[in-house]
DNA sequence: TATGAATGAGCGTTCATTCAT
DNA sequence: GATGAATGAACGCTCATTCAT
């Protein structure tokens, strides 16, 4: 009954225009992704972009805080708050996991992004939106005395850090995380945040 | 005792090349980094910098592997072999964490390589020469039952990244390393990799 | 009666490129004939020479290729196919020499241009097929008789390679072509491809 | 006896270094052929070359001018006076093309050369001179009546031109000259310029 | 809105030439 | 004389961005 053809166009073009960004830079880089290819990827014109976007930065940065809200929509993703703390973590560890081999392109642009003089404070405050309930749900389980109480980055370094760690090596072959090595590697994790058995 | 000039001269150069472009790069990305403001940094005309090198992915990839190889070199300085294995990789450990926070334009440039498509197969070879005392190292330790029979990428999964990872969260502030954190980081390491007490 | 305005430009710019190109090329040499000047000269930016040719080089081919096909096309003009073949002949003869004199910029890139190591089998190729018709017509004649059986390439240099000898010297003023000599040169090429009077 | 050595060894160089030029630019064009080139292949050092030459122009016009003086010297290469006029062009003839086709680099430069902008009067007047012994022989044929009365110009073009069209088909193969078409070709030139039986 | 031709600053790189040794 | 490292202007070319349509 409505007819938001120009919405739907405008937000089709939008997306197209994020999707073969994504492509482009997680394979060919920063440098060497230029807005005339992206343009071409998508299939708008070379102006067309800069309806959607300030400038080629305003694009990744926008990118970035897309792909980074989605890995983190994607963590909690058939999370029941039900279940218990460590088949929950689990989840949340495999969503990520399976989040990160099933979005590579993601990942790796996301990695690049991270690894690059890009960020910048407004970035940052945008993405540390997105960790708040994790804060939250992190302050909770150590007031609990379910996890150890050590900083919520250090939270993170045993967590995300080690999962797109072993993310990195089964996606370029290193090493292969069949589900022998996905349980040692949660262990991992989950034994560093809660300390069971070590002082 | 004269001096070999010509010699020192074409070292100097080629050293304040690799040396001005690791601080621009590392501040300023691969893109945003061209070659005029490299000759500039580095005090040599714009040509100089051809006698030393093929091309920018050249000079970048030698940065990188020689940057790769002073890190590696760096994790076993004033080791002692005698030293019980804990002291040792402890030891290894604050290395690779000192040099990293003491070099941020090092670990900087070399996260932002890791993860650009710069790496090609050549590269990833000069580099796996690196680790190949690592590796024996690792595996002596396997065979004595001191470390547990783990793939060596999960070694380096427990001690490496999550150094970086360390080391990234210190210089950007998030969480402060002083001596009680650095001891749980390392502790989470050496738990891990040694599984002391659990299965 | 509307205007095709966007094709209409399209081709002026590609044409004023070509001109330009030429005009420069024939007065300083392919050296010396930066495409930052052909651009000045042609009123484009630099970057939209791009557009039209891939290189310098694909420039200066097709320009090559467009001018080859521009002088055998003016050889040709007002040709009376009943007319007698050496009324035939020397109508064509002229028609060079004219084209040459008033297009003595053509002229000089065609010579530089042949005189090159630019030549490549792709463009000899492409030159070759302005020939054909003109192999057909000269076997046609020596099957009637009237031109020696000679091989073709012999008679272009009785032809073309005089033609353009005699061009050339008159544009450097060493020799003026005035009617006497004109026929005079003709009548050498004719004598040499029909041969009347000598075995 | 005498000890020439640094007299030797200057015109060692010198040579050298016109013949690795010769070489280089009738195989790669005046564009193309870099100086450092021409001083590797000459087996001196890159500032060598300019003691022996103000810059690149000039050895450029050097080597012309060598060039062009040994193509003509070679064409009275065992000319006997006393011979026949026919004889004696016909041995003048065969060893003008004779030279071309060993010295084909010397002939591919001479002709680049001769059509690239390059010329100026002061080489003009430098090749002029090789041609005075030339143009008085010539007025000597045309008063005894050997030779037609044309301009000397003219007679160039029924030689010299000829000639280097019929090398030019030799050398990339589009007419082989065997002895036959030798004859014909020089046929040609005689007939041209002495006219025997025609008007 | 969308286009894509056009722009031109700026890139990576080359190369004729210089000059300290 | 001879060297060749060093220079830096200038090259061919790219590409983020604009704007007339």
């Amino acid at each position: 009954m409505e007819e938001p053809e120009s919405k739907q166009t405008k937000t089709d073009k939008r997306k197209a225009i994020l999707e073969s960004t994504l492509q482009l830079i997680s394979e060919r880089g920063f440098h060497d992704t230029p807005m005339s290819l992206v343009a071409k990827e998508s299939g708008v014109a070379a102006g067309t972009i800069y309806r959607y976007f300030d400038n080629k930065e305003a694009l990744i940065n926008e990118l970035f805080i897309e792909l980074k809200g989605a890995l983190l929509q994607a963590a909690v993703v058939d999370i029941d708050e039900q279940d218990k703390p460590r088949k929950m973590l689990e989840k949340i560890w495999r969503n990520i996991f399976n989040y990160c081999i099933q979005n590579l392109e993601a990942m790796r642009f996301i990695e690049q992004f991270h690894n690059s003089p890009f960020q910048t404070p407004e970035i940052q405050t945008a993405v540390d939106k997105y960790y708040e309930p994790w804060i939250i749900q992190f302050e909770t389980f150590v007031h609990k005395g379910i996890f150890r109480d050590i900083p919520f980055e250090m939270y993170t370094a045993f967590t995300y850090d080690l999962i797109i760690a072993f993310a990195k090596r089964h996606l370029n072959g290193t090493l292969i995380m069949d589900e022998q090595n996905m349980k040692l590697a949660f262990n991992a994790s989950w034994d560093l945040i809660t300390a069971e058995g070590n002082k």
